[in-house]
DNA sequence: CATTGGCACTCTAGCACTTAGAGTGCTATG
DNA sequence: CATAGCACTCTAAGTGCTAGAGTGCCAATG
């Protein structure tokens, strides 16, 4: 095995670096490598190439005589250029299959369900994000009067989800304006996405100037109830006592930290709605991270969609030292599923 | 202090003892507790009485050279018959008040709000469920289509909560029809809690004979929508990094175990719809817990009521050594202020 | 000239051993 | 009944040592 490409080289041996200790935890040796090797090449060559390894940050030494562990960079590469596809097993697949799609119609617990079935493959913790509402189309609103002083207002969307809310109202509306104005509204909305609707209706408003307005006015006013398009914007979060076991936690302060990034929802949260602007996988390994609690970890995301639309998103979060290439295709796997089954139920 | 009451000395140094462990977490030695009652009684005294209450079984030895730590049995009796009402301080309480009545008009908020509060006081994980549907009163309904073969509908209780959900219905439905048996229904639930809803129109239906069965037949199906009663069994869970900081979880198997037990939703579930059915606050201490995932815990649990009625419960989960004294106030405040808060919102 | 074997060196994990100290139980005494 | 004293026990923590894993460098090699 002489005069082999020296870059392809490198790349093997990062690779089996990488996959060496991923599996192991442990900072892996020349011999360790050269065993993965066969033996095709000596321990000795391989602590060049780990020495130039070394040297341009892809792994290091926690001291001297210990062998090496790949850097967030030396993961990072890893992740870009080496890592292969990966497929789901029949028995991973069938296993969220029945997580996902025998969770009945609740929706609360199909998203739980998710979560868990990320974490119990991929030995991560996994998140689901509920689909964004700003995102989705508006279809249909009612409102009516539950007693004199106040209006209940329903908004259905097209992929299905109802948000509602009460309105205190200080002058009483009369049956038919309000249902003139549901009217209007149905008929005016369709196909907007919910984000998308006060702005909608407030350019509306300004171009209007004749008695339309005052009634425009009082429709702007009632869908501006609180909370009828505040985000729904919950995290389910399943799998901490499972990932528990991995070696690096027998340090309770990093289990400690650990736990705080998963808790951290608004940094999560902010990362999870910038990654699905985006399709496909996203991934932050260690440092990358721009949340403080996270430089630890690492955190893949993918979001999924209803009918084409991105809706929301799901992600994985574990050690640095995770198997990322089980993590995607669990994502990739989940979002699908998840995306199929909510479609089912709109 | 000679012939003391040999009962009220043995709780009094009990009590020392529990106090002693759950602030310093190392077994309690009869110096120490000696050094508590100011030397007033010697060590060798209560060397005595603490062998007295090791064979009362609330006290034991971890090993023959190490001292005390109460039993299951002992935080029992603890609990039972020695602790004193705690007040919260004005500090304390503000921070509360902050995170429930200034978490705005969003319910998930205020949950998730409250859950942090138990976590942050009392130095546990804190738990709260979600208003449970089913002791909610009916207090109006409104059904309506939403296309050809879809039917929205939507309860309000007089908590101010809504429910809503969709069903497919083969038969198209008029317009009129839908608002016949709208209108029959708001008559007739009124003042019903949700729970019992099916069972009175299953009742009811048993009655009708003449034409009015294929009426009450089809208001009953549309109730029997799916989801329509489904349980709301959302658990908030809150500050599992910040107990990671207690001394008997530098065991990470320790520490795995109590996440599994955070974790096991079925099983804090059946706990919380348990004690919710009486008043006040309920105390479970490691063994007398039947989930065996909780048997290393303890989980304290108090009813929230709004406008009254019991509606759900929020929770606590720690080590059994924790500060049940504070951990029963905090639980007791909060859900006087957690109610108050869903009243104002209702 | 890249590859390899050899060798000296380094660092850690683990084990045996020791010791200080905290705590006990028992007994004799006030 | 309470207490002081004493012998005994057990642990936690520190020390010293060794085996072994791993490295870096150098000289030899095809």
């Amino acid at each position: 095995m002489k005069h082999v490409d020296i870059e392809s080289r490198r790349k093997s041996i990062l690779s089996a670096v990488v996959d060496s200790y991923v599996d192991t935890a442990t900072p892996v040796g020349s011999r360790a490598i050269s065993q993965r090797f066969r033996y095709t090449i000596s321990p000795a060559t391989i602590r060049n190439v780990m020495a130039d390894l070394e040297e341009m940050g892809l792994i290091m030494h926690p001291h001297t005589s210990a062998g090496r562990v790949p850097t967030d960079k030396g993961y990072r590469f890893y992740v870009d250029s080496l890592l292969e596809p990966e497929h789901l097993t029949k028995e991973e697949e069938s296993i969220i299959n029945k997580l996902i799609h025998q969770a009945g119609n609740d929706i609360d617990y199909i998203m739980q369900n998710a979560s868990k079935a990320i974490s119990i493959i991929a030995n991560v913790v996994g998140i689901v994000l509920t689909p964004r509402l700003k995102r989705s189309i508006f279809k249909h609103i009612e409102l009516f009067n539950i007693d004199d002083s106040r209006i209940l207002a329903v908004i259905v969307t097209t992929s299905g989800f109802i948000k509602n809310s009460i309105m205190d109202i200080e002058e009483g509306i009369t049956k038919q304006e309000l249902a003139h104005i549901t009217e209007f509204l149905n008929s005016e909305l369709e196909g907007i996405s919910l984000g998308e609707i006060k702005s909608y209706l407030t350019r509306k408003l300004l171009e209007e100037r004749d008695s339309f307005y005052t009634f425009l006015k009082r429709a702007t006013d009632i869908l501006s109830i609180p909370g009828l398009f505040r985000a729904d914007d919950h995290l389910y979060f399943e799998g901490a006592a499972c990932i528990m076991s991995h070696p690096e936690f027998t340090d309770i302060r990093k289990a400690k930290l650990f736990l705080r990034a998963c808790e951290d929802k608004k940094g999560l949260l902010n990362l999870l709605n910038e990654d699905m602007e985006r399709d496909g996988i996203k991934i932050h390994i260690g440092k990358e991270n721009v949340d403080s609690e996270m430089q630890d970890c690492s955190v893949v995301t993918c979001n999924y969609k209803i009918n084409g639309t991105i809706v929301s998103a799901i992600a994985a979060i574990g050690p640095t030292r995770m198997e990322y290439g089980k993590v995607i295709s669990v994502l990739k796997y989940i979002s699908h599923e998840l995306g199929k089954e909510l479609e089912n139920l709109g």
